[in-house]
DNA sequence: TTGTACGCGTTATCAA
DNA sequence: TTGATAACGCGTACAA
C-alpha cells in the first residue's frame, strides 16, 4: 500500500504509518538533533537531563527500536558474541552454553551459536561464518583447532577464550581445568581401592584434546605405579549410551577381565552401567565403573556414579564474563582454572579380590590384637 | 603501530597493511567497479564469467571477508535467524536446536539462540533483543506467550514458526503435533492394559501449552469413560530427575495408590522409575510409569520406558526449511504435523488386580475350551 | 555486461 | 551541552 523508501516525500513518510520510526524520527519528535538523540539515548552522561528525558519519551511514543546493523557498521561493534561447540547434545556443553547466553544477555550481548559434531573442518567453517557475522568476541571448546582457526581470529582483532581446558602454554586465553589431572585423580581413586585391571572407554580422541588427556591421564596415573593398560582395554566409541553398551561387549571379548573401566564421561559410564547390569556383572562388586562430568543422572543411576565433578555453570558464566571485561578493555589473567572433585559414589569399590584379601587381614588382626 | 582510521592518507591507509580487504580493495584489484564486484562476489548471473573468476581471484588473494553489518544495512537482511526455546537443558531442545542450527547453516544462515527458562515475561524480552538484531525470522517453542509477543513480530515484518505444538486455530505458521492427542494414546494404553487408577507427575503447567495440553489429555481419555482423576493426584514439578522422585513419594503420601503413573516427559518418569526402585516397588508388576518424548535413556533405562516418541530431529529440519522457504518467496502450508508414536515398552503392563483376574479367566477359558 | 551514484540508520568527530 | 556532517561498507536502481 504506502510507498516503500522509493518516494522521497516527507510528507508522504509521514503518512506511511507502517514504516518504523528511526533516530531521526526521534530526534524530531523531541526537537534535536540526530547526534542528541543518538546521545540520550546511548545515556551519555554528556547530555542535559531534560534533553534526555524528552528524546527518552519521544522514543517510547516512537515505538523506535534501534538498527542493529546501522548500529553496528557505524560503531564496529555488533554486541554479539558467538561459541561454538561440539555439540548440543551433551549436557555439559548444553548447561554451559544456557549460562553464557543468560549471563550475555545481562549485559546486553547476543549468542550467535555454531556447532560442528566434533569435526574440526566444520568447525573452522563456522568460525569463518561467525567472524563474517561481527562477532566482537568468540568462544570455543578445548584446545585442539584446524591450525589456520586461530589465525583467522587474529587477524580480525577478535578476542576469544578456549574453555574446558587449559593450554599449558599459557598462549591462549582459557578458562577450564587439566582434563589430565583429573583423569589422574580417577585412577588414583582406583589404584587405591587396589585395582590393578584397568580399562577405558573413552570417547574418539583424533580430534578432541579432552579425550585424550583422560586416557593419557589414566595411563600416566598407572605408570607411575608401574602398571599399564593394553591397547584393546581403550574402546572408543560414540558418546551414546548405546555405543557405551556395544564398547564394553567389545572390552569383555578381550579375554582377561578388568576390575574396574574408567569412561571418557558420564553417559558412556552410564551406557556401561546398563550393559553389566544387562550381563549380571554386578557393579562395583565384580566391576567398578567411573564417569567423568558429574550430570543429573550420574547421582540418581543405580548404582550411583563415581565421577568428577565439573562446574558446568561456572565455566559458561566465567567464559562470559572474561569476556565481557576484556571487550571493556579490562585485563584478565590468561588462565582461569577452575576446580574439579572426584565424587566417590557406589560404583567405585575395592576389586573382589582385594576384597577378599581385606577381610582375611581385617580377620588376623582383629584375632591378634584383641 | 599503524595508523588506524584517524588519518585518511591513501598512501598511508595502503601501508597500514593490518586493515582488512573491503570490497573497494577487491574491484581495485580486479579492475572493476564496486558494483561489478559486489555482483561478482553475489554469484549474479549478469557477470561475464570471466570478470567473474577475476573478482573471485582477487577477492581470495585479498582474504576479503564481507562486512555483515554493512551488507545487512544495505540489503534490509542478516541472514540470520533467532530461536528462542525454554531452555537447553532437555535432550529435545537441544536436540532440535542442533538440527536447526546446521541446516540453516548449510543455507548460509546463522543461529542467534535465547532462553527464558519458562518465564515469558523473560521470553518477550528475548524476542525484543532478537528483532533489535534484525533477525529475519524467528522460531518460537509452543503456543503460551506474552500477548504483546505476536504484535511485536508483525509490527517488525518477521515471519515465525512455532515448533512443538499445533495452533488449533490454524493462524500460526507452525510444525508440531497435538500433544493432548498424543496424551490421549498413552492413557488410552493404560487403560487397555486395565489400570483405572491413574496418577500424574507433571512440569508446571501454568506458562506451559505443551504440559497443560498433555494433562487435559489424559483427563479427556479418562472421562470418555467416565473416570478421573483426583487433584492431589496430579503433581507438578520442575523438570528434573530428583524432583520427579520428590514428586512420586508426594503422590504416595495420598494413601490411595495410583496402578500407573503417567509422566510429562521421560526425566520426570525417569526420576519416578528410579524412586519406585528405591522405595522398592517393582515397576511394572505394582506400577507403570510411562514417560514423553523418547530421549535417549527412555530405551535404555531398566525397565524400558514406554513413551511418546518425538521426531526431534524433523521439527528443527522443518521449521529451518519451512522459514527458508518462506524467506524465498515461497507459500508453505501453515500447519504442518509431524507424527509421534506411542512406544510400549517393559515399563507398563496390566495392574496386579487385572493381572490376576487374566490368569483366572485364562484358566476357566483353558479349562472349559479344551 | 558494466559503471555511477545514492541510500541504508547509526555513531563519532569536530566546531560552536 | 548541542549541532552539522562525515564516515561506516555494501547493494542496487538506473544509466550507459
Amino acid at each position: 500500500m504506502a510507498a516503500t523508501g522509493r518516494h522521497r516525500s516527507a510528507k508522504l513518510k509521514s503518512l506511511a504509518k507502517s514504516r518504523s520510526a528511526r533516530l531521526a524520527d526521534v530526534a524530531r519528535a523531541a526537537g534535536v538533533s540526530l547526534a542528541t538523540a543518538s546521545r540520550a539515548l546511548a545515556a551519555s552522561a554528556l547530555v542535559h537531563s531534560a534533553t534526555s528525558t524528552r528524546v527518552q519519551e519521544a522514543a517510547r511514543l516512537l515505538g523506535y527500536v534501534p538498527h542493529g546493523a546501522a548500529r553496528a557498521l557505524a560503531s564496529r561493534r555488533t554486541r554479539t558474541i558467538g561459541a561454538v561447540i561440539p555439540t548440543l547434545d551433551n549436557p555439559i556443553f548444553a548447561g554451559s552454553i544456557q549460562t553464557l547466553q543468560s549471563r550475555l544477555a545481562r549485559d546486553g550481548y547476543t549468542l550467535l551459536l555454531g556447532s560442528h559434531e566434533y569435526d574440526l573442518a566444520v568447525e573452522i567453517k563456522v568460525v569463518a561464518a561467525l567472524i563474517e557475522r561481527g562477532v566482537d568476541a568468540m568462544v570455543l571448546v578445548g584446545l585442539d583447532h584446524d591450525p589456520h582457526l586461530f589465525a583467522l581470529l587474529v587477524k580480525a582483532g577478535i578476542p576469544y577464550e578456549l574453555t574446558w581446558a587449559v593450554d599449558a602454554s599459557g598462549f591462549h586465553h582459557c578458562v577450564g581445568f587439566s582434563n589430565r589431572e583429573a583423569a589422574m585423580r580417577v585412577a588414583q581413586h582406583l589404584l587405591g581401592l587396589g585395582h590393578r585391571r584397568i580399562a577405558m572407554v573413552s570417547g574418539y580422541t583424533a580430534q578432541n584434546d579432552r579425550a585424550r588427556e583422560r586416557v593419557a591421564g589414566v595411563r600416566e596415573a598407572m605408570q607411575s605405579r608401574g602398571l599399564g593398560i593394553p591397547d584393546d582395554w581403550v574402546v572408543e566409541c560414540p558418546f551414546s549410551i548405546r555405543d557405551a553398551r556395544v564398547a564394553l561387549q567389545r572390552l569383555l571379548e578381550t579375554g582377561a577381565r578388568p576390575t574396574a573401566v574408567v569412561c571418557g564421561n558420564d553417559i558412556l559410564a552410564a551406557g556401561v552401567l546398563l550393559e553389566a547390569a544387562s550381563c549380571e556383572i554386578a557393579v562395583p562388586a565384580a566391576l567398578s565403573v567411573t564417569g567423568f562430568d558429574d550430570i543429573d543422572l550420574a547421582a540418581e543411576i543405580v548404582p550411583a556414579l563415581t565421577t568428577v565433578h565439573l562446574p558446568v555453570v561456572d565455566i559458561g558464566r566465567l567464559a562470559a564474563e572474561r569476556l565481557l571485561a576484556r571487550l571493556a578493555g579490562k585485563r584478565v589473567a590468561r588462565v582461569e582454572r577452575v576446580p574439579v572433585e572426584l565424587i566417590a559414589r557406589a560404583s567405585t569399590a575395592p576389586p573382589a579380590a582385594a576384597a577378599r584379601r581385606q577381610r582375611h587381614n581385617a580377620k588376623i588382626a582383629l584375632g591378634g590384637a584383641m
